[in-house]
DNA sequence: ATTTGTTACTTGCATTATGCAAGCAATAAA
DNA sequence: TTTATTGCTTGCATAATGCAAGTAACAAAT
């Protein structure tokens, strides 16, 4: 098979218009991944949700987050229309573009993690049925942006 | 289309066991993602490639990055036999296993990164042709691990 | 109207990670 | 035996994070 990916990203050097680095700027650590993975997989909402997650983020940092997604359009903020104490955090079509990513993430650390609880027929739904499963996901935010 | 994502990741919570979290502990980081992207993308092997990245990585930060890569046996350091002043990293298993979800950071840059520099035509053939396209990054590494 | 509780933060401070410049050890070539 | 290259390490200033405590906005209960 010929080799079609040198320099598969751009024409002239990585740099300050490489695709991956701008990903990388706005949602490249630990937190901001796992937010959306929340948001994304566990259909969090809240901000007590998102710090109530096992990692343990600080409120801070959760705070910090939250505001960068917001500002990079990533996901939107709401008065809760049933508790108008709360907010709601719902992804944008902006963070819906972003499943196949945080899948492959899964895929990646349910295959190598030796001690990995995720259920192996799901992860082998996403490798087989990949296209089926994103939309799935997404459908469960129908009506977003 | 019946919605088959709720708790996809895991039956027990996210937590500990979380294959998401797993990953991210791992990689989940600008550095250790550019470095990724270098070796696979840009097909750098010496740690002066490294280090001349246009994103400017601190020799010290490179250092730790490329001996946890490496502890983590995602790369592998060997003497080059043409230059024996130098090192090459190059990609395990493991780390061929991370060109699709390196991939996807790249496809979501491309898309919402306004002064992007990446080739459409590429683009598109990762969208589009995805599964040859990877096989075609795997192929440059033949013979590994 | 006033208290109480909930929620979503902010603030202060200690600890850790990063960035930058300089130095150093191993190797190989001259 | 010197010199240059390469791949680091070290020291120190700055920035990011973690943790605990405090606060403001709001709603519900009294």
């Amino acid at each position: 098979m010929q080799v079609i990916c040198y320099n598969f990203i751009m024409s002239d050097g990585e740099g300050k218009n490489c695709p991956i680095f701008f990903s990388l700027e706005i949602f490249g650590d630990k937190w901001s991944l796992l937010i959306l993975r929340d948001i994304l997989h566990f259909n969090k909402k809240h901000y007590n949700e998102f710090l109530d997650s096992e990692e343990g983020i600080s409120t801070n940092i959760l705070a910090d987050r939250l505001r960068k997604l917001e500002e990079e359009g990533i996901i939107s903020k709401n008065r809760d229309p049933n508790n108008k104490k709360q907010f709601i955090y719902s992804p944008t079509k902006k963070c819906l573009d972003l499943v196949p990513l945080i899948l492959e993430i899964a895929v990646w650390g349910a295959k190598y993690d030796p001690d990995t609880k995720a259920p192996p027929g799901e992860m082998a739904k996403i490798r087989n049925n990949r296209k089926q499963y994103i939309e799935g996901i997404r459908d469960k935010f129908k009506g977003i942006d």
